[in-house]
DNA sequence: TTGAAATCGGACAGACCTGTCTGTATGTTT
DNA sequence: AAACATACAGACAGGTCTGTCCGATTTCAA
């Protein structure tokens, strides 16, 4: 039945990523115990511990899957805002609006689970690499739209990508997203003269 | 021995909110438990529950400082900044600075408690009064400062401050205050012409 | 059909957590 | 001296958490 593809055997590790994910982004690292992930996924206590040696390690998972999932957002949102590298750095916010629209309140994974790790742990450094890297390709945007200072000008952004997030956390307000695209649009313009 | 003032007693209960302070900003509210306090702080658990009926209202005492202490920081930042309010929301990232200088790599203790509670509850309401109140405070700085949109304006500086206070659990880069203080003044000249 | 891999269901150990309770010590007020 | 407020020390109950283990059952390919 299955493709040529790998595609090994998705039944229970996909179910029980997908549990954490809900759990997790909503009630944090901490507030979710295996015992919920079992109940809610339906999956036994052993095929979890097969799957994933401990907590730690499913928390790592869970992170790694968000991390691809919003990367992939922000590239999204980039190219949908056309071939303009300012439009796209735009752009980048519609993304950050999508996430308020789909679940408002839950904030960013990541901001959260820094939180909730201690500054040496695994979770801490996979949120570390996590921010890096959006960082890092949003320099590469601001090069690309020939700005002054393309470091800066990406630290401008991601700060304000994750004030935005964290606020998600904190408030409703479903025109934070719009407030911040227009910020980036002043700094943009002001960058690339 | 007591002084002509109110100043009932302070002994106990100084110790354990500063014991609370020191370790919920650094490992999380969930990350401490009572007994960690109790030791740390040399105080009996009597004690402790004679004074905060419980640990929800010890977090609850604990934000409330930092909510006073931080609006503190921020009011005295702008005074530093001098009289004129363009200067003065520039001058908030001073705060900001002083806050990495402090102590880095702990955030925003507001951040994190929303991370760690649910939606609905007490430690959240706080977090989401404390926000509002300092959002409110600037665009009142924005209004004085003449800005065309100071609701806007306030918006997107207070996004500025909680990404780089979100940022400060994330990395230990020590210029990333005075980018947001760079980008705050792009931002602030920009909108009062 | 058969055999191996995956999964199930749930008891269990050991650690930790919050909050209660009992009793004692100390110093201040009346 | 008696009463009171505050603090101490620590045992304890009841609950939750992670992770282990074991036997029974299902799935699926050969």
């Amino acid at each position: 039945m299955s493709i040529g593809v790998v595609e090994k055997r998705p039944a229970a590790r996909e179910r029980i990523l997908a549990t954490a994910d809900e759990l997790f982004r909503v009630h944090g690292l901490r507030g979710v115990g295996i015992d919920r992930i079992i109940a809610e996924s339906g999956v036994a206590k052993s095929t979890l511990y097969a799957h994933f040696p401990s907590k730690d390690e499913l928390i790592e998972a869970y992170l790694v899957k968000a991390d691809e999932r919003w990367r992939g957002y922000l590239r999204q949102a980039a190219i949908a805002a056309g071939s303009d590298p300012k439009e796209q750095l735009v752009g980048l916010f519609d993304a950050v609006d999508d996430a308020y629209r789909r679940h408002q309140l839950y904030g960013c994974p990541f901001i959260n689970a820094a939180a909730e790790s201690e500054p040496g742990s695994r979770a801490h450094a996979a949120t570390l690499q996590h921010k890096k890297a959006v960082r890092e390709w949003v320099r590469f945007l601001a090069e690309g739209a020939g700005a002054d200072d393309p470091v800066g000008l990406a630290t401008s952004i991601t700060l304000l990508i994750d004030g935005a997030l964290a606020a998600e956390r904190l408030e409703q307000d479903p025109a934070l997203p719009a407030a911040a695209k227009a910020t980036a649009r002043v700094l943009v313009d002001a960058a690339c003269r």
